[in-house]
DNA sequence: AGAAATTATGCAACTGATTGCGTAATTCAT
DNA sequence: ATGAATTACGCAATCAGTTGCATAATTTCT
């Protein structure tokens, strides 16, 4: 049975039914003040009539603009990212703009694809968030060339002319080693990522910094990196159960790799936090569920996104000026639980 | 500093540098077979020299197709649908296809305006999981009007010429309910979600038949139904304490809930699975870290993402006809943990 | 009523790639 | 070398809105 394809009805059809002008018919429909309310009403009521579908095609090819925002992630199916990639869509699809979402799987080589894709689509905005392996920026020259703004979030990198919404991954990493370090550890390890990624690298720093200002010796015995997935965590917990002398307390750059080691080590025997202290960072739904509950930072992941998406937007309005480089640092808040809580004598 | 705002480089552009027409240039750069190797070779080289950009716009205009496929979800921030959405990702862009991905936040309001601007968009295929509170089909007739394909995933309704993609919620639940009474359990409860909602009514009509089946009597003060949430775990943890006589064991429709209902009960020393047995369903990660370790279904998110979105694409392919509607039911597997191990005498 | 001011509408030239069909150029066979 | 068979390329219409500027229609003011 051949199914006759119904020509597209566009605004020429609703025009010669009135018989108006396509253009009376285009500024009608998008509520132009130079048309009258009669006519208004006329135009809508015939293009429902004729069930008339807007072509956003036409109307993005003549304006230039896609009204559409890309969004590129390491991955989506992460606790954080999910909740970030919410608060992004809430502010743009409330703002009407349409909302593209990749992921680079932490690969270099995707990332670029997919900012490519992007370009050639036409996306008024690029949020980002860089693949664990991302070295270069390159990939971001051509949206700077042609003024689309870039906005990095979480996974930053500082590039000329692009804001980044972060938040004090340093100061964080200090102060809950320092928490660490107050309720009786000493030898504390941290497990965190790759280096190359500003969130690991601060959090790692954090970490030494505050060692150092407690007069205690970092050990890189005392430190591993890993991609801090759950196997990850049981691989560390094996680690430390392997080495001479277990730390008395660790420092895990997320939650769910920090929930896993410690599962795992307590399954071997070690009592937490009397033996080893934990503490995690992100506060993911699986910390409060953990036994001792985790000690992690919180840190939020939808209104990152909300901030992210609502930044962009405000260049593009032209609210900022798109040319000014901007940092914005997001309040954190350490919470102590029952993992980091050794029953010292005060 | 006023920018200069260079024009866009064109295929036309191209095809004047070369002495050529725009038509052998539009071939050329997608690798027409009509078009000579050398002439290909002159105008990719062209295109790169002179910073040229394809505009999709322009083609999808004039092919009047978008080469992108919508998604719609309740809730991006969930484990389970972040991984469907990867699952989605990974096969579509591997396919070549844009992905919209937008979300209902559980409202069929929502759910209507994201569907029309899918559909303004021209999305090639739709790919959707409805929210909550979705009784109406309505906002999906102009799509299968216009011969676009759209299918359902997990949250599903029947509708003419739509394929689904789904798992056995009423034979999981039947499994795991059956499981608990044959561990010992006599008073079960069941924590479910909206009955509106396929998954959750298909999940408690098997806890029904299971009780049915075991001559066991259903009995409606041990049915809660909410949104299944972490505080509404919480809440229902002190339901359950109110109640005259405590339930001996508790099947929840999804693990977060379950989680959080189960470390509730344990901090007002209840004994899981000695008093309470626990199930959930999904096998999120915090199935295998909440002590007692929690029995689950576990239900591959990322391979429902990718089935879904390889079923869309063999039919915009018309690998497969558009017009046959197909069920998909994916494997689900029982995963027996320790919350429901009760030490019982054989 | 007639001029001035305001408001409403139309003209036509864009935006940039695609494609059916026809013709020119080249290759092949004899 | 010459007609046949390929192969390579061009023409021009098309997709459907948008917008600066000009003009027509009304309204307002004197």
């Amino acid at each position: 049975m051949m199914m006759i394809e119904r020509k597209e009805v566009t605004i020429y059809d609703i025009a010669a039914q009135l018989k108006i002008s396509p253009a009376t018919v285009s500024r009608g429909l998008r509520d132009h003040p130079a048309i009258s309310k009669k006519t208004k009403k006329k135009i809508l009521d015939c293009s429902k009539r004729l069930g008339y579908r807007y072509n956003a095609f036409a109307s993005n090819l003549r304006r230039r603009k896609s009204n559409t925002i890309g969004v590129i992630v390491p991955r989506l199916n992460s606790s954080f990212m999910s909740d970030i990639i919410a608060g992004i869509e809430k502010v743009t699809s409330e703002s009407g703009y349409n909302t593209i979402i990749s992921q680079s799987l932490e690969a270099e080589k995707k990332e670029i694809i997919n900012a490519t894709t992007m370009y050639n689509n036409m996306v008024d905005g690029l949020l980002i968030s860089l693949a664990y392996d991302s070295k270069s920026t390159d990939h971001f020259k051509p949206f700077i060339e042609k003024n689309i703004p870039v906005i990095f979030f979480d996974r930053v990198r500082s590039l000329n002319q692009c804001s980044t919404i972060i938040i004090d991954n340093f100061k964080a990493a200090y102060d809950i080693t320092t928490h660490l370090i107050k309720s009786g550890s000493r030898r504390i390890m941290h497990i965190g990522g790759n280096l190359l990624c500003n969130v690991y690298n601060d959090r790692f720093n954090g970490y030494k910094k505050s060692l150092d200002d407690n007069h205690l010796a970092f050990s890189p015995e005392y430190l591993i990196i890993n991609n801090l997935g759950s196997g990850d965590g049981i691989d560390a917990a094996h680690t430390i159960l392997k080495m001479p002398v277990i730390p008395d307390a660790v420092f895990v750059a997320n939650d769910n790799c920090a929930a896993n080691c410690m599962i795992e080590l307590k399954k071997n025997g070690i009592c937490i936090p009397e033996e080893i202290s934990f503490a995690g960072f992100n506060n993911d739904s699986i910390s409060g569920i953990v036994e001792p509950n985790l000690t992690t930072v919180d840190y939020q992941g939808f209104e990152m996104g909300e901030i992210a998406a609502k930044t962009l937007i405000a260049h593009l309005n032209q609210t900022q000026d798109a040319t000014r480089t901007e940092t914005i640092v997001l309040r954190h808040k350490l919470i102590i639980r029952e993992s980091s809580m050794k029953s010292v004598p005060v």
